[in-house]
DNA sequence: TTGTAGGCGTTATCAG
DNA sequence: CTGATAACGCCTACAA
């Protein structure tokens, strides 16, 4: 609301001087500070620690364009998280939080909610799904691709090694497999294992897959790791080399689709982490400019993952 | 300088409201805003990409007890990294920056240094080893020890494949073989290979040194990744399994213990990335906390890496 | 030992 | 359309 003219001449004095806003002076006077807390996980379990870094990557990339910052924190479990959200809530005005591996009977959501804290969440609300904004990748759409590849190259009896049941993302991945498996009119009955995540497990469990009455011509996984498990228990594992031919007698393939994978020729499901961290500081952004406007595309958004096809399947 | 009852008064006043000091508030009147700004990698390649991860993850962990917090910054390039710097330092007043990947002719450095902003580099100024605070891995001390480890189980001709010369790192690396290989009289010359990073220029490089007139028995790589491609290329390369026997006719010794090594059971160097991130937040607290203090150890640390043996050597 | 005034750089409000 | 003024919360200095 002012002469184009004036506009002008102010411009050319904020470059002349190289003026900058002050954050710190703009943030105690309108309480916003630009500023997206996230969480780095304290350790790394090796193979599958990577997925969180490379999300976390891509909401760094996302946040610099819509001139974000995002500040870092660490957290031992959800009781230690909520009090860094308070301190970091009173002492720096984060506009948002960002969080991840969410879990039923989730205590952080509803601290956040309570407050009325905007964030968004890189993972569903296993318990009540309407209930915030959130970015998810699809983990029944990627076993049931898998799954469904497997049936086109000819098998029949396809296992599934997973995780112990209530761990939600174990649960979704477990039912695209099973799904698919009925699609198919094969019963999945018995061709499944549960155990805890672990290159060795994953071996143990493929092995008992392996044993039983009718053994499994092909094993889908939760994970990377227990499909590298999986792999060397089947004799199928092999080195890396891209044109090598297939050598393993049973099919396998993995989740995550880490280095690890790519290395050793695993075929394995990939998530699109940097498109996931990419909607999370958009609905952000859209709940942070417009504060009481609805988020686009209701604030609920899953994400496909894409089967990456290699040796061992 | 107040009676300890009036202390004491005060402090139940805090604990009663919970009272938080507002950091931009001090930030305004005191210029400190108890930030570190750190860089996080644009993009993952995959197998050598999490080095850097998981030293953040170490800076973080570091950061949150001295009550500082890490904000993440990305930049394709060293003068998009500088134009970064005088924005978060104008706008947000940061009170220090943590850069990593140092290399010959840096202009990161001398800028900051130059206005006077306080700075850790986690990587050797390469020109000038004087110049400011650093934390730094001796990968010299690394691949001699991996070069010893091979002489002892009786090795001669033990090869390496390294990056082209000028890298500082790899010029580092690849010192160290040379040196213990002099050690034990030997003449190193001619057992070397130099590409580019990657497990295909890895295989590539390996097969050079296998078909040389007296081919080597043993290599040092400068990285997993060649080190995986080199696995390969001796047919050395095979699952993962921890327990298994050493396979492969030529011994295989890696750099940087990622989790592919892990995974494949590759014998690598490991960087002892969480005590570096400890050190550089310790010299960064040291100067801002006493300005016009000597930094502890004269603000240059230079740490051991350690060999991890597994199957390939 | 305790209370009080001023200013850090913004933005919002209000009178010209 | 423009210029002046107050207030955000803290720290420092100075007065009581």
């Amino acid at each position: 609301m002012v002469r184009p003219e004036t506009r002008q001449r102010v411009q050319d004095a904020i470059d002349a001087l190289g003026y900058r806003a002050n954050q710190a002076a703009r943030q105690m006077r309108t309480g916003r500070s630009r500023l997206i807390a996230a969480r780095i996980e304290p350790a790394q379990d090796g193979i599958n620690g990577s997925i969180l870094d490379r999300f976390l990557h891509g909401l760094a990339d996302a946040a610099a364009p819509a001139r974000y910052r995002v500040l870092l924190y660490t957290a031992a479990d959800d009781a230690a998280e909520i009090a860094t959200y308070d301190d970091m809530l009173s002492a720096y005005d984060i506009d948002a939080f960002v969080l991840t591996s969410t879990h039923h009977a989730d205590t952080r959501t509803s601290w956040l909610a309570e407050r009325g804290v905007p964030f968004v969440t890189f993972g569903r609300p296993w318990d009540a799904l309407g209930s915030h904004p959130w970015v998810d990748v699809d983990g029944a759409a990627g076993t049931a691709e898998a799954t469904r590849h497997l049936l086109r190259a000819g098998h029949r009896r396809i296992g599934f090694i997973g995780w112990p049941a209530g761990s939600g993302v174990g649960d979704d991945r477990r039912s695209g497999w099973a799904a698919a498996l009925a699609e198919a009119g094969i019963d999945g009955h018995g061709l499944d294992a549960v155990t805890a995540d672990g290159v060795a497990e994953g071996a143990a469990a493929a092995r008992d897959l392996l044993t039983r009455g009718e053994p499994v011509t092909a094993i889908v996984c939760c994970s990377d790791s227990l499909a590298l498990g999986a792999l060397h228990a089947t004799g199928g594992a092999e080195p890396a080399m891209p044109g090598t031919p297939a050598p393993g007698r049973v099919a396998v393939i993995g989740f995550d689709d880490t280095p690890v994978a790519q290395a050793v020729g695993l075929t394995s499901i990939a998530q699109p982490l940097g498109e996931a961290a990419t909607h999370c500081l958009r609905l952000l952004a859209a709940q942070l400019d417009a504060p009481d406007s609805r988020p686009p595309g209701d604030g609920q958004i899953l994400l496909a993952p894409a089967l990456v096809p290699r040796r061992t399947a």
